[in-house]
DNA sequence: AAAAGCCCCTGGATGC
DNA sequence: TGCATCCAGGGGCTTT
């Protein structure tokens, strides 16, 4: 479900109520995809500093050490000041002076992991292979462009990898080809300079939009605040096989690529 | 080194 | 109604 607007929307939706706030209680519930790294005791007392994101990761910053929160496939996150009685699928409960922040997982490949500081093994382990910030400073369109020529790999699987650029999953990388008018199994070592410009200004456009419809609410995604994203509506090809395109009205096509569904104009996105 | 597959898990939609 | 199959927003790990 969440790609890196939707745990932007996620963090924008929470962060400014559980700062400053005091952790009593953690609660687990069935395993996630990792264990959380430490006695859950031992959060009890220390204070929320803060709630960053990088790519589709979440750090609530503490006083002392860091939670990476990851909502996988199926995650979504609530905080309020009265939560209902767990749910079969709500897998992690911390309780603060501010409210209760859940996790729900139905499929669990979420994940809440507890390290020393952001640059501790248990979090520089997933942290340190990330790309570059789509919507920040660090999107370097010659870096970008050089990344994208050094691999033979198919331009999409690229995207979706998050080694050259973070937080673009499936949704949003067909949305972005389109919109570059790439076709999805370009290699990347063929894409132009033109092409990577145009791909590398649509990559920051999707996203920031769908950040500002609160993302996009394909089942059953929403915000900490229980409210749905509206960018799925937009969509200019994802999930609109046989559809005709919004541009030219030839039926978007689908293909499968590395398990992965994708969606593309044969006519608008011809190379 | 890079690319391609394999899983982790649950549930909803579809088809027979 | 019941059961099998396929699909789903991710990504680390293992194998080529």
């Amino acid at each position: 479900m969440p790609e890196l607007p939707e745990v932007e929307v996620t963090r924008l939706s929470f962060a400014d109520r559980i700062t400053g706030a005091r952790v009593e209680g953690v609660r687990l519930g069935k395993p996630l995809r990792w264990p959380l790294g430490c006695d859950p005791a031992e959060l009890v007392g220390r204070a929320v500093r803060g709630v960053r994101r990088r790519g589709k990761y979440l750090l609530l910053d503490l006083d002392r050490g860091v939670l990476l929160l990851h909502l996988g496939m199926s995650g979504s996150l609530s905080f309020a000041a009265r939560q209902a009685p767990a749910g079969v699928h709500d897998h992690f409960d911390l309780a603060t002076s501010h409210g209760v922040l859940r996790l729900h997982d139905p499929r669990r490949f979420g994940a809440v992991v507890y390290a020393d500081g952001e640059t501790a093994p248990a979090a520089a382990r997933l942290l340190d292979k990330l790309g570059m910030e789509p919507l920040g400073p660090d999107f370097d369109l010659p870096a970008f462009h050089a990344g994208l020529r050094q691999r033979q790999a198919a331009i999409k699987q690229i995207l979706l990898a998050g080694d050259l650029v973070v937080g673009v999953g499936n949704i949003y990388a067909c949305e972005a080809l389109f919109l570059a008018r790439i076709r999805p199994t370009v290699r990347g070592a063929r894409v132009s300079k033109p092409q990577s410009m145009r791909l590398h200004g649509a990559i920051r456009d999707v996203l920031a939009r769908a950040v500002q419809k609160g993302g996009s609410t394909l089942r059953d995604f929403s915000n900490a605040h229980g409210e749905r994203g509206y960018f799925q509506l937009e969509a200019m090809v994802y999930g609109r096989a046989g559809e005709p395109c919004r541009v030219c009205g030839t039926p978007v096509r689908w293909v499968r690529q590395g398990q992965r569904s994708t969606y593309f104009c044969p006519t608008c996105q011809k190379h």
